[in-house]
RNA sequence: GGUCCCAUCGUCUAGAGGCCUAGGACGACAGGUUCUCAUCCUGUAAACACCGAUUCGAAUUCGGUUGGGAUCACCA
């Protein structure tokens, strides 16, 4: 059997990183078993398309190196995989439902339906309103276009067991369950329809998906007896939650891939970081690759917990990840990022490319996102705007330093620093103040990247200049 | 409200009856290195939700309670 696992994000909004985490073991699941990892567009629902969606979804995998074998914009053996271009398909297999009598014509109204919903509420009744639905006996020819719907009937009486494995079997109760709208009005079917058909055709395996499906997953049982289809293996996975625990919604921000992108978090570092929640290595090794892990990942391992984000991890995580970058490919990242979030900045540290090089080494260690890198070393490319000191007391220090300074004449960091060292020792200074005093005249800030490399870096004349402009 | 899922330090987790006076990682705190910050190194605090049952023995099994989450649409 080849494994064939895909997601099946709706073009409803920006990418998600829940969407991203379901990638992230599909597609690690996939290689590992040299099977495919499908993309499959559920574009069912007209009312909340979002033009460019798509393409979003696909931008997001590509950051991620999550890329698919088949999807809309890569085509494969079973296209279309957008299900807007299937719809023939749905409809010959709603009304072979209708023929073998697993399913029935509907012209209830949805208000109607849920005044009938609400009285059984109240009356504290399960919600289930199969009995006045299944009232109807239309016959298609009698139906106009666009006023009925197709309804799968549900079995009374019947306990329904999904076999999920990461939580075992769930056993539903039939009788509680509404017979569900298959086809829509507009033609459209819904998502029990078309997940089930198309997983099928689609030769799925292996169904990764939130747990947010776990109830509707007896429905889908259920169409694949109907059909006469041997259903998939399921998998649930839990939702991601924020920190207090609640829903990630997409309200929130870092419900975004883009939120990550525009702080700074490299692709590796999300995806090792999220490769950790409700799953873990078998060794506890807290670092490692794409490649590693798909050596390693079985859905089996995935656990049933709802985990929390914790964005501090991450940051550590991605600290990590910068830390472990060649130079010159955190070259490429930086100026990417620049290029992308800051294209002012991006274009003062292109036009001192030698500096902008140079400044990297100083600050590997000491950035966590790439959006620290501009706040840390703007200093390097446009003199400080403001002093988080105030240097009026240090006037007559500065002066001593200049002398001691302008004597210099092999400019690098050590010579640097023993001159300022016997500066301050001439002035009696405490060395942390004075070289505190030295780094916000130089940087404008009480944190900085090492002080004697970064005035190197600036040149002999800069630094002079930038202490004379203070003194007036 | 009905149904379903889940429950170990603040967070992610190890733990599949005695190896647990519960281990690791992030974070927090304290200390060392240091002209700042960061890195690096040391150390400290910090959890089995609760109540019953089974057992010689339970974080680990069972039942209940509580708490959190999901779901009950012509949305996915």
């Amino acid at each position: 059997m080849i494994v064939r696992t895909r997601i099946a994000p709706s073009p409803t909004g920006f990418p998600h990183i829940g969407t991203v985490y379901q990638a992230l073991f599909d597609w690690a699941y996939a290689h590992r078993h040299q099977g495919q990892f499908i993309v499959r567009i559920e574009d069912t629902d007209q009312s909340r398309f979002v033009v460019g969606a798509e393409d979003k979804i696909y931008a997001a995998l590509d950051w991620f190196g999550l890329g698919e074998d088949e999807s809309p914009r890569k085509n494969g053996a079973f296209s279309p995989y957008k299900q807007s271009e299937r719809l023939d398909i749905y409809k010959k297999y709603a009304e072979e439902l209708v023929e073998k009598g697993y399913a029935y014509y509907c012209t209830k109204k949805p208000e109607e339906l849920e005044i009938l919903r609400q009285q059984k509420r109240v009356r504290k009744l399960p919600p289930v309103i199969n009995e006045e639905l299944r009232m109807q006996k239309h016959k298609k020819d009698s139906l106009s276009p666009g006023s009925y719907v197709i309804r799968m009937r549900i079995p009374d009486n019947e306990r329904i067991i999904v076999n999920d494995g990461v939580r075992g079997e769930i056993v539903f109760d039939s009788n509680l369950i509404d017979d569900q709208v298959i086809l829509k009005s507009d033609g459209f079917p819904t998502y029990h329809l078309a997940v089930v058909v198309d997983d099928y055709l689609m030769k799925i395996t292996h169904i990764l998906r939130g747990e947010e499906w776990i109830n509707s997953t007896p429905k889908h049982i259920l169409l694949y007896r109907f059909f006469g289809w041997e259903p998939p293996l399921f998998f649930h996975t839990s939702l991601l939650r924020n920190p207090d625990k609640t829903k990630m919604s997409k309200r929130h921000a870092h419900a975004s891939v883009d939120w990550y992108k525009e702080q700074g978090y490299l692709p590796d570092a999300i995806l090792n970081y999220l490769a950790h929640m409700a799953w873990r290595h078998p060794k506890e090794t807290e670092i490692f690759s794409l490649d590693e892990f798909v050596q390693v990942f079985d859905f089996a391992d995935m656990k049933a917990v709802g985990p929390a984000f914790d964005l501090k991890k991450l940051e550590w995580m991605n600290g990590e990840y910068l830390r472990a970058t060649e130079i010159n490919n955190l070259k490429l990242i930086i100026e990417n990022y620049l290029k992308e979030y800051g294209k002012d900045s991006y274009e003062l540290a292109k036009s001192k490319q030698n500096l902008f090089n140079a400044s990297l080494p100083l600050i590997q260690e000491r950035i966590k996102k790439l959006s620290e890198y501009w706040p840390m070393c703007s200093f390097f490319f446009t003199r400080p705007s403001s002093y988080e000191l105030s240097m009026e007391s240090y006037i007559s220090s500065l002066k001593k330093t200049i002398e001691g300074l302008q004597n210099v004449s092999d400019w690098n960091a050590q010579v640097i620093g023993e001159s300022m060292q016997k500066t301050c020792e001439s002035l009696a200074a405490k060395k942390s103040d004075y070289f505190m005093m030295m780094r916000v005249a130089i940087t404008g800030h009480k944190i900085s990247p090492p002080l004697n490399e970064s005035m190197e870096l600036l040149g002999k004349d800069e630094v002079i200049d930038r202490l004379r402009l203070i003194c007036g």
